[in-house]
DNA sequence: TTGTAGGCGTTATCAA
DNA sequence: TTGATAACGCCTACAA
């Protein structure tokens, strides 16, 4: 706990009460629900002896008939699905898991939740993995190895069925980890050439390459960069540099921040960019949220973009558009990814496939007003 | 999957080969890894029973100076502690479950992981909860009655540890579901007498008394709604209602939406308020993600915000107070109640407390230059 | 403070 | 196509 001061309950004492929300209550118009029958369900919800029994068959019978009713007869697998909808049968995920260990969860693992496209990206393989009959789990790497080493091995013990990042793991050891884990693994968000196991990839590089090849083509000379010092801000600029270079325009400015969390860290970067004497005309910000930060700064500060300075952003979060001036933008399309991954996941799961794809998405540059 | 012109894949034929990235490969500088042992471990981690001989005890005993070290001697806890370092063992979470009846995961459910609120909501909860040794599993009930029965019929299954829910869940049956089945819950986002179990309540209807009392203080006497038809968005209104009939002012436009699902659908609701004849000179928006998508149409419009219309939000999401004009909004605390709904569950579940406590979360008014 | 016995509900394995 | 048997790893209940 934090200092009272902080704390909304510290607070309470000079406010006069809060009023009461007169919630809806909705009853449901089918059953009146019987109150013994639905604690006792809870209390002692049935076994799969318990359907088996009343359907005139082994456990095992039931078992089956469940997870594999092609190995059943058609008038078993009819008795048996009966008693199940009557009983409400439902089976025990812990000890399916500890007898066959394999869950059916499915491990994801999102840089963080604050950037839209992850978020996006794992609602999307959770829908895809959700009409499989697997549960989605989300987890937070927070840009930082410890956090993703954490994170792989709570894996050993969770017995997942598949794991999702939205990145690539880079810590060799977990590497290995993932893999002698023997569930099928799904990196995304860059492209290299060994991926774990299935990858549905970007190019960082490629990124990189296009912010410079547009910003150039806007008649731009002397760039500046500003993005993560690691991973993929770091790929993002070596392909930045390198198409520059080729181009024939400086990049006059380097700007690594550690962490992004919010977009006011935009509005220090740009604020010292201006200040510096090392003059910008275009920057490429790795990260949407470091771009709108700026954009809103140079507003602030009277600059016109893109007159003064042309602004470039990466992602393409929702609120790329809506700016003023809009934020142009390589779009990264995180549902695509996500509903991929989750598309490649439950192909494995349900076998009917065995191979280890790489795939690739297209970034797609968004010209818009910044730029 | 949909059609191929909108699937990545379905692009690839017209484009250059993508770049590889050169992702880095992180060596770990403690141990060279052993091969075969990480996967012997993984292929046949310890149990308790290994630590057991190795430390010259019971399994039993391994099991209590772990979970309950107040039970077991100085001596003999530190002799497991050191086995259990040596071996890397990890308590399988399944058979934990299983033998138990519960187990270590904590279910969470947010109406959408949209809404900044919410997912910080859901961070700050599972934060504390990680700590005290739980994992926070995330599903999203998105505002449905459907999705949230079906969320929770699962946890009959899941048995989890604790429930937290980003709102009050509605259907008697849920809530009977909810509280047979006997473990922590916590609703949040709303204000109800009668709570499940625990609440971190803010009071909607304060919130819509709070945004009638603000606009009829800047000078407005004819006023609009925009929120959702049910839930919270109606409770919202009732305060809004009550509050601006007793400053006498006026409701001259209620404006019900199904979802907010994007800013996109604010844009679409200011066009029609704009068009109306029944011409308002404010309004409030039960959510900041519609008066944001408002403000910026209204300067798409020509509309000077707030002389031709003042626009009042609620939520404080991140842009709120980045927009030009910067938009008045009724902040609500997400991190606060997610942070307070984990401590109490935290309580709970190592027993220091065992009150059903109803919290109250304030409310603040943010003033800013759109009302 | 520590230990013994047994079962949680499912599914792998082998057999018919 | 179906079934018998046993075991997954832990923790509850009870005993010492």
């Amino acid at each position: 706990m934090t200092d009272a001061a902080s704390a909304p309950t510290g607070q309470r004492e000079n406010l006069p009460l809060p009023s009461y929300d007169e919630v809806v209550r909705v009853r449901s118009a089918a059953k009146p629900a019987p109150d013994k029958a639905r604690a006792a369900l809870i209390a002692r919800p049935p076994r799969i002896e318990d359907v088996a029994r009343e359907a005139g068959v082994s456990p095992i019978t039931v078992s089956r008939a469940l997870r594999s009713p092609g190995l059943v007869s058609p008038a078993t697998l009819e008795r048996v699905r009966i008693v199940v909808e009557k009983t409400g049968y439902v089976s025990n995920p812990h000890a399916s898991a500890l007898r066959s260990g394999r869950s059916s969860v499915v491990a994801a693992f999102v840089s963080n939740l604050v950037s839209q496209q992850y978020h996006e990206a794992a609602d999307a393989c959770g829908e895809v993995l959700e009409a499989a009959g697997y549960q989605l789990m989300i987890g937070q790497t927070s840009y930082s190895y410890a956090r993703e080493t954490a994170a792989v091995h709570s894996l050993r013990a969770l017995k997942p069925a598949a794991v999702f990042f939205t990145g690539v793991v880079e810590l060799e050891d977990n590497r290995n980890f993932l893999r002698d884990l023997g569930v099928p693994v799904v990196e995304s968000w860059a492209f290299p050439r060994d991926p774990i196991d299935m990858l549905v990839g970007i190019s960082n590089t490629d990124g990189g390459r296009m912010a410079a090849e547009h910003l150039v083509s806007r008649g731009r000379r002397r760039l500046a960069f500003v993005g993560r010092s690691g991973g993929r801000g770091r790929l993002r600029l070596k392909g930045f540099e390198a198409r520059a270079s080729e181009l024939g325009a400086e990049i006059v400015v380097i700007r690594e921040v550690e962490h992004v969390r919010s977009m006011s860290e935009g509005h220090v970067v740009l604020r010292e960019l201006v200040a510096s004497d090392r003059k910008a005309d275009a920057v490429f910000f790795a990260n949407d949220l470091l771009a709108i930060g700026a954009l809103l700064e140079a507003r602030r500060l009277g600059l016109t973009v893109p007159d003064d300075l042309a602004i470039l952003g990466m992602g393409d979060s929702e609120f790329a558009a809506q700016m003023t001036p809009s934020l142009s933008t390589i779009a990264i399309d995180g549902a695509a990814i996500g509903r991929r991954a989750g598309e490649l996941l439950a192909d494995r799961l349900l076998e009917r496939s065995a191979q280890a794809v790489s795939e690739h998405v297209p970034l797609r540059l968004v010209a818009r007003d910044s730029s």
